[in-house]
DNA sequence: CCAAACCTACCAACCAGTAGGGAGGCTGTC
DNA sequence: GACAGCCTCCCTACTGGTTGGTAGGTTTGG
């Protein structure tokens, strides 16, 4: 593990929280400099180029995302209870005001006018997600504790839309407990 | 109906399709002037500022969305064919290439660095939907022909919210079908 | 003649990105 | 232990291009 260059890990940090206000085109360098207070030429010796930048920036996000499922499977045994922990933590965010969308989530609207690089991780975040939930609601199906509609593959595809829209839904509305009154009766429908 | 001035309408029109793939600020008034033929500096006498044209541009969509809406409404008569309809007409967007999102829900995504009369008219279009949702649901159950699993108009909330998650989807995945693939269990999960 | 529509010619601000240099730390060699 | 060389980090200064927007004149059609 390194701990080191916190500078590096400032601008990533800085650039997640802008871009989840308004997407790729809706911040600058000049941005992360101001909040940083490091020189905009700067950012370029971290990353060569915003491509970049972002790239790393979502690959970062995937990789805490992974780890969190993960952890969240390992300390929730119950499928049904592992659905509403993934649900809760986004309720949170909202709640929180702290970074009230998911970073992949907005990109993914903004994929044609997106450098490939970028998009290429925006895809793999969408797979590795819809994985996860379709793991989740397999197990959760075969000890009896969820009813599926579909097959568990299309059940997931549709938790994650459904889940996605409820943060477009929460941001339009400009009302934070719309995702958890959106999403809550998804968990109700599937409970066995 | 003012069938002149065909020029406001190229550039709303063109600007729409530009809004479409990456939303407000991934378009430009040069953008706009290499395809209408019209220098920028003309722009602006047709519309003050990109938040104006921006603002009519949401608000047309919204008229054109409800005319559309009701048209369906008039022709169709069984609640869960209209709700076919309306997944069936976006399915069609996404096969023809030709607007495959909703000009709200991609700028629903960007609403904290959106101009506050742009947001305006982005909130009242998702309200707008989501009343005629409700009000299908709501005729549907009424009918005995659509089983709603809770008020139709948490039913519409979430009907919304994965229509517009299935289109973030289908542009991550970069797979048109998946849409469908998405949205058509929703139907078949609220037949009765 | 008037007004809408459109033009050329600007503007200041901003954009991502480059060139080149200076400060400080680490390392290898004598 | 001293010194040279290098590397990382960050700076100032600048570039060419783009941004939305303005001023003011010209064309065009009723």
């Amino acid at each position: 593990m390194n701990t080191q260059s916190t500078r590096a890990d400032d601008i990533l940090r800085c650039a997640r929280s802008l871009i989840v206000r308004g997407g790729y085109n809706s911040f600058s360098y000049a941005d992360i400099s101001k909040v940083v207070g490091i020189r905009t030429a700067s950012i370029h010796h971290h990353f060569p180029g915003k491509s970049d930048l972002v790239r790393v920036l979502v690959a970062q996000y995937r990789e805490e995302a992974l780890a969190g499922l993960d952890r969240l499977e390992q300390s929730i045994p119950d499928p049904l209870d592992q659905l509403r922990a993934y649900l809760g933590y986004w309720e949170g965010c909202f709640a929180d005001m702290a970074a009230p969308f998911c970073v992949c989530a907005l990109l993914a609207g903004e994929i044609p006018v997106l450098p490939e690089e970028v998009a290429v991780e925006v895809r793999a975040h969408f797979r590795q997600l819809a994985d996860w939930l379709t793991g989740v609601l397999e197990r959760g199906a075969a000890q009896g504790r969820l009813r599926l509609s579909g097959t568990a593959r299309a059940d997931a595809e549709m938790f994650m839309a459904t889940t996605h829209g409820a943060m477009l839904s929460a941001r339009a509305y400009g009302d934070a407990t719309a995702f958890g009154a959106i999403t809550r009766p998804l968990l109700e429908r599937i409970a066995a």
